[in-house]
DNA sequence: GTGATCGTTCCTCTGGGGCGAACATATAAG
DNA sequence: CTTATATGTTCGCCCCAGAGGAACGATCAC
């Protein structure tokens, strides 16, 4: 066990932390100024000037007459991270096929960073608003995905996202404690799919399956909707058998690494 | 004028650029070890390992039993990017509807550090292979794109980009002075439109129309096509209308900054 | 067993890089 | 016109950040 609960590997490096803060202001707030980056981020003009050269040299931002944004680069460098992470092109299918045989919300999460991240999400026609958005990341014992992608981790790298989880309750139903998240996680092992009923937004359920290739899980596939559709028998039933086909269907076509 | 070639800006942050070679060689081959960093960036393993960490915090990076890789919060930063070059949708909405009606590959790009940067490309049903993606760059002075912006660019940037400009031929019809590339930006100028005459890849042609926004250039929208469909008369005929007629309605869906 | 890898941690020592001042330009207010 | 405050840029100083190297522990192959 680590004593020190800061001591999160090697040493950070400042100069790339700066950078990457200018990054973060940029993905937030396009055309920044030198002048503007240098004031919200408390660093010198030419400190910044400094990185922004760098950054620009290197192609991740562009400089504009209005100031700062980053560059197009992001969007090719974005395509190969999804061709990287997995079988895009029959993921794609799947979720888009499950969005529009049921008119909700279908997506498809991996686990990242001890939370879960959306790899790729589509509407359907019925379906409900929500802030989701490819590329975001939600806490993992909050959302269906990030449960049923626990599930069936190795125990150990449980272990560590679980010590490291904060618990923040989302909504008076979230799992709030390791024990009752380690419960859960034992049902979901046991019926083969996860719930989550309004433990990350209030009024929305979901169902999702797990993807696995041999014993490691690659990521979950779900369906989100209102709880007045998304009754405790459909949501057990008919829903969690969408999932666990449209999880079947990207297993049987994905090639194990 | 400025003696050293190599004076571009300010000074540039090694540390930084150290990160961002690792993440490029990430974008290329992804679950790269430490030691294979090490060893193909020529640092320490140490260095290697603290960059790394400091990349994995600020959740650039993942890391995985097989090694690193890019995260998906690049693909959130890619969403956020496009949005904030321009009208998405409309632009989106416009190049898939020329490739549509053409059959052709239809693309819109924006100016990038002295090139072209593709935003949005789509294919039609009878179009040819091409390696361009969104999010890559190509020569300027080129491509039929490149050389349509360059035309209705402020005169101060365009001799910047020129003064920049490396000319390699790409095909025997490249261009390769500056006089040559100023003549044909005037002849853009005047017909409104600008053409790639096998130029940049042997045996493909392409028809560009700027887009733009009161006297400032946001992009341009292209067709290509193989040199035996994409004839004389087609391309400044039917062709060159049908490019000048998706940007005028990109130019009027567009709120100007 | 040995000899490779792998990743991690620590210490040392130097030059990289952050800071601040001075420098150009530019638009605005007087 | 001057003064003022904004912008981005360049330069040099001085110190600590950060790259390197060695030693460590853990695996895996033989």
């Amino acid at each position: 066990m680590n004593a020190d609960p800061n001591s999160e590997g090697g040493r950070k490096i400042r100069s790339v932390e700066i950078s990457l803060n200018i990054i973060d202001r940029l993905q937030n707030e396009d055309r920044l100024t030198v002048g503007e980056l240098a004031r919200t981020l408390d660093h010198s003009k030419s400190t910044i000037h400094n990185h922004l050269s760098t950054l620009e040299q290197r192609r991740m931002i562009v400089r504009d007459e209005t100031g700062y944004r980053l560059s197009l680069r992001l969007l090719d460098m974005a395509n190969r991270v999804r061709s990287q992470v997995g079988n895009y092109e029959v993921i794609n299918k799947e979720v888009e096929t499950l969005a529009e045989e049921t008119g909700e919300i279908a997506q498809f999460g991996i686990e990242e960073h001890g939370m879960v991240s959306y790899f790729e999400k589509e509407r359907g026609n019925n379906s409900v608003e929500t802030a989701s958005r490819v590329g975001t990341q939600q806490p993992i014992y909050s959302t269906s995905l990030g449960k049923t992608i626990l599930a069936f981790l190795p125990a150990d790298r449980v272990e560590e996202i679980v010590a490291e989880a904060s618990f923040e309750p989302k909504t008076t139903r979230t799992i709030t404690s390791s024990d009752e998240l380690y419960e859960e996680l034992e049902r979901i092992r046991d019926q083969g799919y996860g719930i989550d009923n309004e433990e990350n937004i209030e009024g929305l359920r979901c169902v999702s399956a797990p993807v696995t290739s041999g014993d490691t899980v690659l990521g979950a596939i779900s369906l989100t909707g209102p709880s007045s559709r998304f009754t405790h028998d459909k949501l057990h039933d008919e829903l969690a058998d969408a999932v666990t086909r449209a999880a079947n269907v990207i297993e049987l076509n994905t090639k194990f690494s």
